[in-house]
DNA sequence: AATAACCCATGACTTTTGTCATCCCGGTCT
DNA sequence: AGACCGGGATGACAAAAGTCATGGGTTATT
């Protein structure tokens, strides 16, 4: 038996994997969570065998969470399962420790053909996808830039940005330029638009 | 026996779901769709009592596709289900036609039931979100306001949207300093997320 | 030791945005 | 008829945002 811990926030669609799964005589789902900050005490306790990990938790995401089960529970595999294909998402979280990446807009039947060889130690990952994230690297943007980024994509004015990151308006104002020179894009919010789409934020 | 048409996106939580209501033995799913502009033709060819339609969809949102069904096949009833308790998906939805509302976080067991008190005339809908509705109103914006708000959501700046609705810089200045004032936002991009938040885009 | 990134900061400058007052027009409500 | 509201427009002005040059600091890389 494959014991599989499920994480995702949506209630009524963790129990529906849940009973898709049960309906596969080899899986046996042994917890569930609603919290990405839930993640690793339930998989302390229970022991499963593979984590299955949505990205977008309240508490802290999938692929935090997938990091601290890597480092604290290095026998239990991980598979994420989210919503976007995003090759930021991928490739962050194949540094985090995960052996899997599943789309929801995978058929269902998917689901339990990955989790096993998950289990069995294979990596399961998008064919297409992979390339993708391959051919876009890491994204063109320096942690700064990608912190102001985050930061104005709140709908903040330039001097609540100093204050919160304890810069210098000036000094907001270039990374800002910088990063939207590098995206090409037309004002800040555009820019963080283009870069939460590709995954780099 | 209940006729169940499932609009729905994502495959796997589509497949989740067709399963879920499977295991019942009064519910049978009789179509499924992925796109909100198939809705209408599949419920003509399959008849069902029950149309259960997510909000966000490629195609056609959830709620247009309501509307339509209310039109053309006014014995189908609608049931609503979505990511978002946003009061005014809700109230775009009643108006729409839906008969129930129901959120992806309630537990499972709540959608057969949901589905069956559907089906048999009742309305169903969340009491707590009923009343944030209802006290919220349909929101303050007028109907240039909404416009000028989603198109600027799009990172384009002002020259563009005046371009793309033809009318004047200054006209979309206006609407856009008034829609700021009237929802308290610190730029247009801020009204721009409050309003989607609130669900008056 | 030199080079190259990245980070932080200023100051000066231009462009974009937001605000306000003031028009005009066409409905609608009283 | 008059008041009111939404839409459209203009011009003027102030504030915010973006660009650019420049300088100093750190840390890797060569």
């Amino acid at each position: 038996m494959i014991r599989v811990l499920l994480a995702e926030d949506q209630t009524m669609v963790r129990q529906a994997l849940a009973s898709l799964l049960d309906l596969e005589d080899d899986l046996e789902v042994v917890a569930q969570v609603e919290r990405g900050d839930e993640v690793l005490a339930a998989a302390l306790s229970s022991k499963p065998d593979v984590a299955l990990l949505d990205i977008e938790m309240p508490g802290q995401d999938g692929i935090a969470a997938a990091a601290e089960l890597a480092r604290e529970l290095p026998r239990c595999r991980i598979l994420i399962l989210t919503t976007f294909g995003r090759p930021g998402y991928l490739r962050r979280a194949m540094e985090s420790g995960a052996s899997g990446f599943l789309l929801k807009d995978a058929p269902a039947r998917d689901l339990a053909v990955a989790i096993r060889r998950t289990a069995g130690g294979e990596r399961v990952v998008d064919p297409q996808l992979a390339a993708q994230a391959l051919s876009e690297g890491k994204g063109p943007l320096t942690w700064r830039e990608r912190e102001v980024l985050s930061a104005s994509n709140l709908g903040s004015g330039i001097g609540e940005m100093a204050d919160r990151l304890h810069l210098s308006e000036g000094t907001v104002r270039n990374h800002l330029s910088s990063a939207i020179q590098k995206l090409e894009a037309r004002n800040r919010f555009d820019a963080a638009r283009i870069a939460e789409q590709k995954g780099w934020l």
